[in-house]
Parts: C-alpha cells; structure tokens; sequence
DNA sequence: CTGTTGTGTGAACAGTGTTCTCGTGCCCGC
DNA sequence: GCGGGCACGAGAACACTGTTCACACAACAG
C-alpha cells in the first residue's frame, strides 16, 4: 500500500505548518523557528528538511497561506451578500471590503507577513504569491465591471473622475484593463483603484496600529468610510 | 579637559549609528547587525554595548531617526511653500502631503522600519516614538486649522461630513481636538484624517509593493490624489 | 528476501545577541 | 605631576538561529 506512505506524508507536512502558524500568530514572524517547529512535532530539526526546504520556504507557504484566507474571506462575503439579493451589487461591494478589513484585523500576523514591510532577508518568490495576492482586488473589480455593465454606475461620477485622470495613468489603467479582461474605461478603474487605495491604507493603518492615535475604536468609522467609498464608486443600488 | 572623553564618545556614537543606517539602507532590519556594526569600526562586539544598550536600543535610535527624517522633511516642504506664499494653505497642505511620500519613497528601508508590520521580537518603546511618529500629522492639521480659523474651509464640505459621522467617532475626534489644542469641531477633524488615511494608506502601499500591480509610475496619480484631496478638504486658497 | 527509497538522528559549522571577566590606558582630582 | 579610579576595549563563553552532512533504520518494491 503506497497510500500509507503518502498520508504520513502529508499528515506531517500539515503539523509542521500548523504549528507554524501558530508560532506566526504567537510571536510573528520572528518566532516561526525550525527548532521550535521541531520540538513541537517530538523531531529533530534536520528531520524537517525531508518536507520543507527551509525556512524561507516554510514562510512562503505560511504567505500564500496568509493570501488565500484573506481572498477565501473576503470571497465568502461577497458570496453570501450575493446570495442573498443578487441584484445589490452596493451591498456585495460593502461586504467584500467589510471582510476585507475584517480578517486583517482578527488576524494581525498573517496580515503583517502578507503586506507588511518586506521581511528581511527573505523575498517572497512571485510566481507564487502574485496569484494569490490579487485575489481580493480582481473580485472587488469584478463586481465593479459587472456594475458598470448593468448601468449602476452613476456616469457623471466616472466623467468626473475621468478629468482628473492623466493620460499616463489612463494608458496604464487601459492596459490593466485588457490584461484582466475588465470592460470597464480608465476613469472606472481609477475609481476603483481609489476605493482599493482607501480601504487597504486604512487597514494597513488599523492593524500597524498608525490608527491608535486618530481614531479608537475603528470600527464605526469604518463603515462610515464604506458608505462614503459606494457614494464616491457612483454605485447604485 | 573633560570634552575630550565625550567628544570621543559621541564621535563612536555616532559611528555606530551611522554604520547602522547604512546596513539598514543596505540590507534591511535583518542586515543591522552588532556584529556588523563592529566590523565596521574595526572594534569587539561587546565593546558596542558600551554605547548601546543592545540591538533592540539600535533599532529604536534607528527608528527616531526615521521619523525624525520623515517629519523634517515635511516641515522643511511646508515652510518653503509657506515662505513663497504664507497666505497659500492649500498650496502648503500639498507641499506637506507631497513630501510625506517623497521621504518614504526616497527611504524605504526607514519607512518600513517605521512604518511596517512591527518588526519581530523588538517592540518600540512608546515614550520614545509616539512624539516624533506623530509630527507631520500634528503639521497639517495645524495647517488646516489655520485655515479653518481664516474661513478657507468650505463650511458645506464639514456639514456634509458631519452628517456621515456617528457619536463615537465624532467624540473621539472632540477629545483629539480637546488634547491637541486644535481649534476644529469633530466634522472638520474628520475630514483630516480621512485625508492622512488616504495619503498614508497611498504611501505604504506604494513603498511596500502592492500598488505595483495596478498603477505604474504612481507620481501622477498621486498628484491627482493630492489635488482631489484639497478638495475634499474643501480647502480654498 | 534483497535492495532501493523514504525517513529520522545527531553532530557539526557558521551565524546571531548577550553577558561575563579581565586588562589597559586615559582623564581628573588632589 | 602623579597616582587612583573609571571608562573603554578584548576575548571567551552561552544560548540561540538556519543549514548540511554522514549515518542508521524502517518500509516498501521487485
């Protein structure tokens, strides 16, 4: 039986990043060590290299781990917003970012590890976690561009916008367009790229905790923040 | 002659920090070494300790040092606006909010160290930071009130803000006035923090990489911003 | 049953921060 | 001017870290 063999396998490649994870949300990145990672499991610490290949490599995985629950959560959301009146796009929109900043602020490590200052000396291989990493923003764009495309985006707000939109940073909007197949004009993407600039500063903000001195708790100003984010999208319900 | 002996200390003090900030520009936080730093001085390891309390207290003065930096630079752009065209605010506002990013970008090995997810194992002492953290945010709101005790801020643009605000947050911000002495009503403290949200959150997301994917160069859209910002400030010049 | 392959061990090496003891040279006060 | 005291520096040691290596054992395949 081969399957055996294959089952250990994964059984303790899944201890060692379970416990991983939790050193990451006990002591941060700095306390995801091997050893401990080795005393958890009863190992010795050269046993690890049989399933992960270093340190930098168990970090990675904790990172698009990190990504994937982050994108899961604010997936989830939309989801259930969606679910339960397919037609509010506003309110899918609201949700999404509602769970956006939602996860980051339950889960300050995996959030510091994911957008955080770049961890020192180690870089996350991009082929990786670009995917991953774009999740949230392509689904917010996505809801954005199927908005659009109904006409429950107020066309004045995105003429509006499109005056104060450069030609540089219109070309490259129009690029990103295309590239991700959005059918949406540079002035949308720029509204939208102002809404994402808005919610992930001001968790960024909330869980480095350069938000404590201005506003406690968060919470309430956050949703005024979402209500005034729809408005500005020029979303409709 | 006693200077001599504290001369001598301060000039290795000094060194020390210097040498510091290269490796931190160099190679990041992890790349800030005592032993590093030793070498470099061409001196023993535990000899740092007489100058330095440990790595952590290195990276606290490292810490001041960049936001003292950061802040510096943000006075040094609102003065110069201010000594063209004193009676200019909102040309002041911009120089401030223009510098605030231009020192990030310009550093972003400071910026991560302070502004970034808080480095593992070291946690800032707050009576050293706080002060100095809080500078060019202290700066233009002191700007903006200014401007607000000389009518240059549109009064329909605070009505309009204080009917998304709630009690809570709206009393939070009467006790950030009442501390900092700011002569603002809650409305009008609101609208400067949404605007140091959307600068810091723009800044942070700039330097740490994850704006890369949407909007490149990022100078003109950030000039956009700005300008969109004195409006939404409804700042007159 | 034999051999290959996967798995685990312990030692070793090169780093790191921190603390200790021990000199030694210089400044200060007498 | 000249000891006494103290700031300074050196080096070893300890407890950590990641990584690699040679070796041993057990499980599976033929």
């Amino acid at each position: 039986m081969v399957a055996t063999r294959e089952r250990r396998r994964q059984e303790t490649t899944d201890a060692i990043l379970r416990s991983a994870r939790t050193h990451l949300e006990r002591a941060g990145v700095e306390g995801v060590t091997l050893r401990a990672v080795a005393r958890d499991l009863d190992i010795a610490v050269s046993a690890l290299y049989r399933y992960v290949d270093g340190r930098d490599d168990l970090l990675t995985e904790l990172l698009v781990e990190a990504f994937t629950e982050h994108a899961d959560a604010v997936d989830a959301a939309v989801d259930a917003s969606l679910a339960t009146d397919p037609d509010d796009l506003a309110a899918a929109v609201t949700a999404g970012l509602r769970a956006y900043r939602g996860w980051s602020v339950a889960h300050p490590a995996q959030f510091g590890l994911a957008f955080g200052a770049p961890v020192p000396g180690y870089h996350a291989p991009a082929d990786r976690t670009v995917a991953v990493a774009v999740r949230p923003g392509s689904r917010i764009m996505g809801l954005f561009a199927t908005a659009y495309e109904r006409g429950l985006v107020d066309e004045d707000v995105v003429t509006a916008r499109a005056s104060t939109l450069d030609d540089g940073t219109a070309a490259g909007f129009d690029a990103l367009a295309a590239r991700q197949s959005y059918p949406l004009p540079a002035p949308a993407i720029a509204l939208a790229v102002d809404a994402f600039v808005r919610v992930h500063g001001f968790t960024v903000m909330e869980v480095f905790g350069q938000l404590r001195p201005l506003v406690m708790p968060a919470d309430a100003y956050y949703e005024a923040l979402l209500r005034e984010i729809v408005a500005t999208l020029g979303l409709r319900a």
